[in-house]
DNA sequence: ACAAATGATACTATTGTGGTATCATTTAAA
DNA sequence: TTTAAATGATACCACAATAGTATCATTTGT
């Protein structure tokens, strides 16, 4: 299982290498020469975590993103919830029967405090806190 | 995403079923009937726990599973480690190339300290704590 | 002998991940 | 005003993992 998919890492490469060039615009190209990631792939990545709010993106020559907000407001969770989209730890198992079986299904309870605290340690590791 | 996978679910399950019938041997129509999980796949995910060593088998008329150990000696890490074999949360990550670029890997740190309390957290599941 | 059970193994179908490919649109600059 | 450099949108493809099915062999109680 890997709790963090490939255009997460990416994304969130991507976005490091952005931040760390404040207000510059960075096309494309420049990120794939600095990360090696496949650039229709990259492009892709980049195009969605503008759809989302988290790039500002710029057409034409001399194009390319930048931030869309301050580094320390981009959290891996973000990330996570663009990428990941139904991402639950424990899908399966309180939609179903073993709940009624067991006692108020302590096994619910007990899988929604693992997922709290990995939401919580999600939310606070920003893009700032990462490029330094 | 899931943390946990249907054959983790479905093995859980079967596993507080039988549980509960303490030395009682089980056999995997049984399971189906009480559980309503496809008989086959019941079959496989049963035979995966007996080879290694989370239950007894017996075969022939009269034949089915009990446990191989006392329930409270059975966790759902221990699940995790049968059907969902390399189960690290940060594989991708602190193998590549983030990690020289960002100072001794922050963020490695920080996915490792959440893989830990997982980690902890499922080992202390047990399939006693939950069939109460 | 026979039927009821598991053991072993190979196959299949669906879904998710990790990409490619293509064409449209915008824009700076020659 | 043409052109090239960039993103926008969208459809497609390959591979791996998940979620099963199917079949035959083996054991064992009656």
């Amino acid at each position: 299982m890997k709790l963090i998919t490939r255009d997460t890492d990416y994304a969130l490469r991507a976005l490091c290498f952005i931040a760390k060039e404040k207000e510059r615009i960075v096309a494309v190209s420049e990120l794939v020469k600095e990360l090696k990631i496949p650039k229709p792939f990259l492009r892709k990545i980049l195009q969605s975590l503008h759809k989302h709010g988290v790039l500002a993106a710029y057409k034409g020559v001399g194009g390319g993103f930048k931030l869309a907000r301050p580094a320390n407001k981009i959290f891996l969770f973000d990330l996570l919830a663009i990428f990941q989209q139904d991402w639950h730890l424990n899908e399966c198992l309180f939609k179903k029967m073993l709940c009624p079986n067991v006692k108020k299904c302590v096994l619910k309870k007990r899988i929604d405090k693992i997922e709290d605290f990995v939401r919580k340690e999600l939310s606070s590791i920003s893009i700032a806190s990462l490029v330094g």
